[in-house]
DNA sequence: TGTACATCAGTGAACGCGCGTTCACTGATGTAC
DNA sequence: TGTACATCAGTGAACGCGCGTTCACTGATGTAC
C-alpha cells in the first residue's frame, strides 16, 4: 500500500493494533467511555489479559491512541465534506456540518470519548498530541471562515452583527492576544492576515454545530422531538445567514 | 420550616440524605460521573457501605434521586433569572443564558450528571421522574418564546428568518405532531394557542446556549480562548437578534 | 538449503485493589400502656 | 414517671466479581551464517 515492505510479522502486528482499536470503541459504545477495560478488550480478542501489554504499554497509552485516531478521522471527514464545494464558504459550512452532527450520530463513543465526560484516572499526556489533533478538527471552520471573510467584512463595518435594541452596544473587535498562542499560531500559519475577529467567529460557529449534536447524541432531543435532524438542518439554515452577511 | 413536626429520628435522616448527595456530587467533581461509588460516599461519612442501604434500596436509586436534584435546582435557577426582567423577553433569554453558563461553569459534576456521558451500568427509571424533571427545565425556554411570539410573527412572515442565496428554499413550519407528544402537552398546556414553529425555536436557542457551555465545561474552549465569557456573551447577544425578530 | 541463535507475541497464574450487595447483629431512639 | 416492646440506623464480616499490572515461561517467526 504505502510502498513499505512488511513482514509477516508487523503485518499482524498492525491487524491486532487495528483490531484492539475498534473493539476498544465498540465497548465503548455499549458501556461508556468509562466501560473501556484492557480485560475484556483481551476478553473479546481471544487472548490473555497480559498480552496486550506488548502493544500499549499502559490502558492510558491506548486510550491516548484512541482518541488521537478519533481526532484524526474527524478532522479527515470534515475537511472533506469541506471540499466538496470548492469557492462556496456557505455551501462548505452546510457540508461540514451536516458531516459533524452525521459523523457524531454514528459514532457515539467516538464522540463520548473527545467531547465528552474525561475518563476516570485517565491522564492527558504532556507531549501536547491530544490539542494538535484537536486544532487540526477546528482549523477546518477557520478555513470556512477565512475564505468567506472578504464578502463578510465588506458586508458589515463591525465583525460581528450589530445589536438590535437594548442589550446594550455591540460587541467589541478581538485580537490575536485574546487567544491562546497555539491557537492564533495555527490559525494564523495558513492564513497570516486574517482578523482575530474571524478566530472568534470560528469558535462561535463551531459552538453552534456542537450544541444540539451534544444534546442529540446524549438522548436529550429524542424525547422532545421526532425528527432532530431536521432541527438541525434549520439551524445550520440560520448560522449560514451569519456567514453570507445576509441580515 | 414546612410546618411539619419533624420527630429527632427523622431530623437526622434527612440531614444525613443531604450529606449524601452532597459528598455523592462532590466526587462526581474529582473522578466524573463514573467515580460515584456507595462504598467511597460511606468512607467519607465515616459509615459502613452497608448502612447506606437504609436510605437507598441500590446503587440506580441514589443516581436517579441525584439525577431529578439536578434538574430541580437547575430548572429554579432558571426560572428565577427569568424572572428578573418581567416583560422583556430578550432580557429574559440573556439571563437565563447567562446563568445557564454559570451554573455550568460553577457545577461542572451536575452538568455531566445531566448532560453527559451516561453512567455504566445505570438504568433510567420507567416512572419517567427524569424526563419530567428535564423538561420543567426545558419550559422555561418555552416560557420566553411564548412571551416573545406575538412580535416575532408580526415580523416575519414565515417563523424563521428567510433562506439568504443557495441554501435552497426556506425551512418548512413545525406541527406539534412532529414533536412527542409529553413535550407537546408539556408547552401547549401553559399556552394553549402556540404555534408548533414556537417549539422548535425553544429547543433550537437551547442547542445554541449549550454548545458552548459544553465546549467549555469539557476543557475544549480554555485551550483556544482566554475569555470563554466572553465568547458566549457575544454569542448571546446575536441569539436574540434572532428572538427580537430584528434581521 | 540447513543450522544456530535472537526476537517477541502470547500464556497462565498471581498480586492487591475497590466495587455493590447481603446478612445476622447491636444498641440507641421512639411508642404504648 | 416507669416499664416493655417495636423500630431502625449502623456494624462488621463476608460473597463473588472485574479491574490493571507483573512475571517467568513457551513456542512460533525471523535473521545470520
Amino acid at each position: 500500500m504505502d510502498g513499505v515492505q512488511l513482514s509477516r510479522r508487523e503485518r499482524l502486528r498492525a491487524q491486532t493494533v487495528r483490531d484492539i482499536k475498534e473493539i476498544a470503541l465498540r465497548h465503548m459504545a455499549a458501556g461508556g467511555a468509562a466501560a473501556l477495560s484492557l480485560r475484556a478488550i483481551a476478553r473479546e480478542m481471544g487472548m490473555t489479559a497480559g498480552a496486550l501489554y506488548s502493544y500499549y504499554d499502559t490502558r492510558d497509552d491506548l486510550i491516548t491512541a484512541l482518541i488521537v485516531d478519533v481526532y484524526e478521522n474527524l478532522a479527515r471527514s470534515l475537511e472533506a465534506a469541506r471540499r466538496t464545494h470548492p469557492d462556496d464558504p456557505v455551501g462548505q459550512l452546510v457540508a461540514v456540518g451536516v458531516t459533524y452532527r452525521e459523523w457524531a450520530v454514528a459514532n457515539p463513543p467516538e464522540f463520548q470519548l473527545v467531547y465528552g465526560d474525561p475518563i476516570p484516572g485517565y491522564q492527558v499526556p504532556e507531549d501536547g498530541a491530544e490539542l494538535a489533533a484537536e486544532h487540526r478538527a477546528c482549523g477546518v471552520l477557520i478555513r470556512i471562515v477565512a475564505a468567506a471573510w472578504p464578502q463578510l467584512a465588506a458586508a458589515r463595518p463591525a465583525s460581528t452583527r450589530p445589536a438590535p435594541g437594548e442589550t446594550g452596544p455591540g460587541p467589541r473587535s478581538y485580537a490575536w492576544s485574546d487567544f491562546r498562542p497555539d491557537f492564533a499560531a495555527m490559525a494564523r500559519e495558513s492564513f497570516p492576515d486574517l482578523p482575530a475577529d474571524a478566530g472568534a467567529l470560528s469558535l462561535r460557529l463551531w459552538g453552534r454545530l456542537h450544541g444540539l449534536v451534544a444534546l442529540e447524541v446524549y438522548g436529550h432531543l429524542r424525547p422532545q422531538v421526532n425528527d432532530p435532524a431536521r432541527l438541525y438542518r434549520d439551524e445550520l439554515h440560520d448560522l449560514c445567514a451569519l456567514l453570507a452577511g445576509a441580515g
